[in-house]
DNA sequence: GTAATGTTTTACCAATCGGTCAAATTATCG
DNA sequence: CGATAATTTGACCGATTGGTAAAACATTAC
């Protein structure tokens, strides 16, 4: 008598975690391309090569496939925000926060859509993830951000609106990348925007950042 | 005998117009809230107060309506930025282009989210706008912001990226909505959100796009 | 080897999807 | 009014959806 869901057996067997990792991979592409009720179950088992019921032997439902992708990522999602360290210079600390999030941009544009669809359609499936742990680390590092305005080390500004203004700038980048290839045409198509962007916003945020004689007086 | 399909009559009845109209305020609902392949023409329908069938006697397919609503919503959409002054004084109409933009991603979130949802997943019905009259526009106001820059009026910086951040961080408060709600939490729950966004990002396009001795210099 | 367990497939299901059809109903016009 | 055209409805269709059942097949442990 066999028990009917991987799931159920403690010890994972090697093929039990090759095939989750091929559909995890599969779900993401499909996920991030698609949304999740865009997405079906068939496209994914088709792109993870395997029959839909024998994907379903190792997720039992559409909505388990999207959890466990969404956990596997959002924590190496957060990494750069993480790594935003108090003690740095607020200068370089901006700065290569910057780079890093147009770097994951560059580098992992699936693992950006899979976000951007999700809290577009009002995130139903990572609300608690938002108001729980984004918000913690978010509050945490607004409260560096403001230890360096009251120091005068960097412009007064809401700590909240330029960590969002940074999120959307590199974003941007992932999410809506056909666009930003439409619209710089052929002469850009290489890989070359990404140092651009670069360029733009270390320039924008480095003089929209630094400190002004009207801050140190009030 | 009648005529199946309203399409076919060349005068449009009262009832005609209200009806379209009351399906494309249904659907801008809906698309925006779920992507195209998220909606159904039953959410719709019913967003309408009307039955299925009702509804595609005005439009034939869930495409048309999709269409008919781009068509109608592009238009206005781009309104800031055709309204970008090549003669007006460069930090007045960037500042005034960014509260423009501000006050769309508060007023009109799901145009917003309409076309976040379509470019996030490739663009499929709407690449030949982004690719033809998105791109002139831009083009042609780019060629203004470099004007600028030459003459010294504002720092050296790739046009392009500039509309980029400036689309990026506005929209944001918009496409990205529950996630700002989430990190900002209860204590800027009200509508204070847009007021400090706007603040900040003045404060850092002006003071990031500020000329200075090296631009003119070169 | 063989028995137990783990994996895969085939066939299937009910619900929902986009869309059609013809008949019934309502508005418009002379 | 009556006729004609415009609108609405309910019943329906084939395809696709998320998911199941059970048997066939493969692997592992002893």
């Amino acid at each position: 008598m066999t028990i009917p869901r991987a799931a159920k057996t403690l010890r994972r067997t090697r093929i039990q975690e090759e095939k989750e990792e091929r559909i995890l991979e599969a779900a993401l592409d499909v996920f991030s391309a698609a949304g999740f009720r865009g997405s079906t179950i068939d496209q994914i088992a088709e792109a993870a090569g395997m029959s839909k019921p024998n994907l379903l032997y190792y997720f039992r439902t559409k909505e388990a496939i999207h959890r466990a992708l969404i956990d596997r990522v959002l924590f190496t999602w957060l990494e750069p925000l993480r790594a935003f360290d108090a003690e740095g210079n607020p200068e370089a600390e901006i700065r290569s926060y910057i780079r890093r999030k147009l770097e994951m941009a560059r580098d992992f544009p699936r693992e950006s859509r899979l976000f951007a669809n999700e809290i577009l359609q009002g995130a139903p499936h990572i609300e608690d993830e938002l108001k729980g742990p984004l918000k913690e680390l978010v509050d945490e590092k607004a409260e560096v951000i403001r230890a360096w305005v009251r120091t005068g080390k960097i412009a007064k500004c809401d700590p909240y609106h330029l960590i969002f203004s940074i999120w959307a700038t590199t974003q941007h980048y992932a999410d809506f990348d056909v666009q930003v290839r439409a619209v710089l045409g052929q002469n850009h198509a290489g890989e070359g925007r990404f140092e651009d962007a670069a360029r733009f916003l270390e320039q924008l945020f480095m003089n929209g950042l630094r400190p002004r004689q009207a801050d140190t007086a009030a």
